[in-house]
DNA sequence: GTGGTCTAGACCACT
DNA sequence: GTGGTCTAGACCACG
């Protein structure tokens, strides 16, 4: 599993799994239903130890993105209904208007923030159309 | 000066003055070379204690976005220099990026993202055209 | 750790500690990656708050010097990139000319001035020295 | 009289007037016994405020680097004793070994730190010389 | 037990 | 009256 942490940043290590393991799903490289690695091979993986994987699996299953089933094993969740999806399109929201903040004090025009935001979808497509191959052709 | 801080957010309060204040700055509530209100000021008006407000204004220093004068007050900064700026575009990508895993969780499609940044760029574009008259006209 | 800070000095203590430590670590007393002291250990050895540790070692890490990680300690950086390098090298040879100015006041001449800078070079390049053996042999 | 004071600083801007001044006074710009610009004049020429350049002046006094005479004016003092001698040139030490600090972050050798120190050495020495032409031939 | 934040209140240097 | 520093002590999040 294809994961990097660094102590060093600001966002803590747990989170750095958290949000890792949500980009890869998002990105389908894991889908609905596949097992997951157990908490002590991804501590062995990444080198970062039990507790703080288990920390990061907690999170997720909180988050209703995997599934934590004793004694089977980690499972990545069916998305079906959305908790507070008002909320958290609020932050999206705030997000990209920070986002703005940034990037006025980067002198960035219009134009470049447009460009930017494309770049980045396009890319995001493109992966997302590679692992549906992989998976599910 | 209208700003609000909430202690029970996970953003430390003085990281909510900072990105804030960047705010009211990149919308042009503040104009460069303005003096703002002083530590004392801003304390007392959002109910922070001086320290706090201190280390904010510290912090935007560092950032070259406003000017502490010893004995004077604090001044909106003339934007020059980016400092980071390969940096920092960087850590752009990386937001738009969180931007689609998060959509991606509330089942929002890229079209989604899309009409949701176009329209924080519009409201964007009209506060700074509002500001300009006012300020500029 | 060795330290001696003045709090009736001029330069504030915070500052004291922070070219008190970039000095050790620049003579090669502490080695990149080693663990420095705790906040806290260091706080209580030179009988300085809490806080004023705090804030010096938050400045090192702003300098590069250190990195700071939440819940396992602080280490000393390893150096790379040399942020403002120019901006920086301009200080140094302001830092010069005010040499010449106080030798002036202390009826120096430009040989006594060379002299003392080759005394201070030659003290430096032994320590360094040594360091070098206790460490690296 | 040519002297730049930028309050944005962190030397405080009746130190920079000082040291502006203890600059030109020690490159011979000003020989002893001349009279300097009045308070008044020197504040209006720089755009500083009269308390300030007042300050500056009564610093300069107390370094014995001119002498303030009631209703007369401001002199360039006769260099006679020298206070502190001792203390300073520990204070001379000090900045030296703090500059190879700085040097060390920048990751100068040996060898650039002498070189730049010789350019300093030999841009001052021109300095002297022209103005000993100036006024002594 | 690590660093990070916040408060309350004091004192200092600068303009 | 401006910003800058320092203390003492508390609470929190992280590993």
């Amino acid at each position: 599993m294809w994961l990097k942490v660094d102590p060093r940043l600001n966002t803590p290590m747990y989170l750095q799994i958290v949000n890792g393991i949500k980009e890869q799903i998002a990105r389908g490289i894991w889908q609905p239903g596949q097992r997951l690695l157990t908490v002590r091979e991804l501590a062995a993986d990444i080198s970062v130890n039990y507790n703080t994987v288990a920390k990061a699996y907690q999170e997720l299953e909180r988050e209703n993105v995997i599934e934590l089933i004793q004694g089977r094993g980690t499972y990545v969740s069916v998305l079906t209904e959305i908790p507070n999806a008002i909320v958290r399109k609020g932050e999206l929201r705030e997000a990209i208007k920070k986002w703005f903040v940034e990037a006025h004090y980067l002198q960035l025009s219009k134009q470049d923030v447009f460009e930017l935001f494309n770049e980045v979808l396009c890319e995001w497509c493109k992966s997302e159309e590679a692992n549906r191959n992989e998976f599910g052709g």
